[in-house]
DNA sequence: TTTATTCATTGCAATATTACGATGAAGTTT
DNA sequence: AAACTTCATCGTAATATTGCAATGAATAAA
């Protein structure tokens, strides 16, 4: 095996997931911290942020596209990154609800 | 190569990617999200919410239990989990901080 | 003590991920 | 045009993940 069984869970479910593996990697948290640090888009310099070959960060880039939390759009013959606001806002969400809903209910065990 | 350069991050970038990648999975996301709809511990029936076999539900739980989002202690012949209050407030803090730095800057490109 | 029950571990097969060198595509510069 | 820059893609190797059948460990129930 080796493949999610992916049918058998809710579509909120999958889309979480997908979301937080796209984050389950420290040099995509890296890449968000960076883009969110300097504010606009990227057109560039994001390999010589990283510790990481510049195929390897293609990579990554190209997953966390594609999971839908960075955008990129080409420039010339540079590409300009930035985060994409609605799924960003949406995982927000998701966390947030999943956090406070386990939050209010302070259970007394263990 | 398959191995994650975890020594050129930094430690913070390394606990995030590590509490994402293990809600990185649908069938872990169903978990926690079970967990807190009980409120309390679970104390087995994981096994009967989830589509999969019991040894991959059980695999499931220990890579949530290394990633310290929860906790199992032995009660009898049943094992009880619950989600681990420290380690869940510090993934909300380190999240939101991330969410929230974002939406103060309301940067106007792409 | 024998039999269940509950969960962990082992072992295996299939697939996915990570990383990078080499190369390609497409624009810029000289 | 020729050389350079920037980024994507291909190919490949090493390692990790996912899933389950089989088995084991440990308590509970008969």
């Amino acid at each position: 095996m080796g493949a999610t069984k992916t049918d058998h869970f809710t579509d909120q479910q999958n889309e979480l997931a997908t979301l937080a593996k796209a984050l389950g990697h420290p040099a995509r948290v890296a890449i968000i911290e960076y883009l969110i640090k300097v504010d606009t888009c990227i057109c560039g310099d994001i390999v010589n942020e990283l510790p990481l070959a510049q195929p390897t960060v293609s990579q990554h880039l190209k997953e966390l596209k594609n999971a839908g939390l960075i955008k990129g759009s080409i420039d010339g013959n540079a590409v300009c990154y930035c985060i994409d606001d609605q799924t960003w806002k949406r995982f927000h969400g998701v966390l947030n609800a999943m956090f406070t809903s386990f939050l209010e209910k302070s259970s007394t065990c263990c």
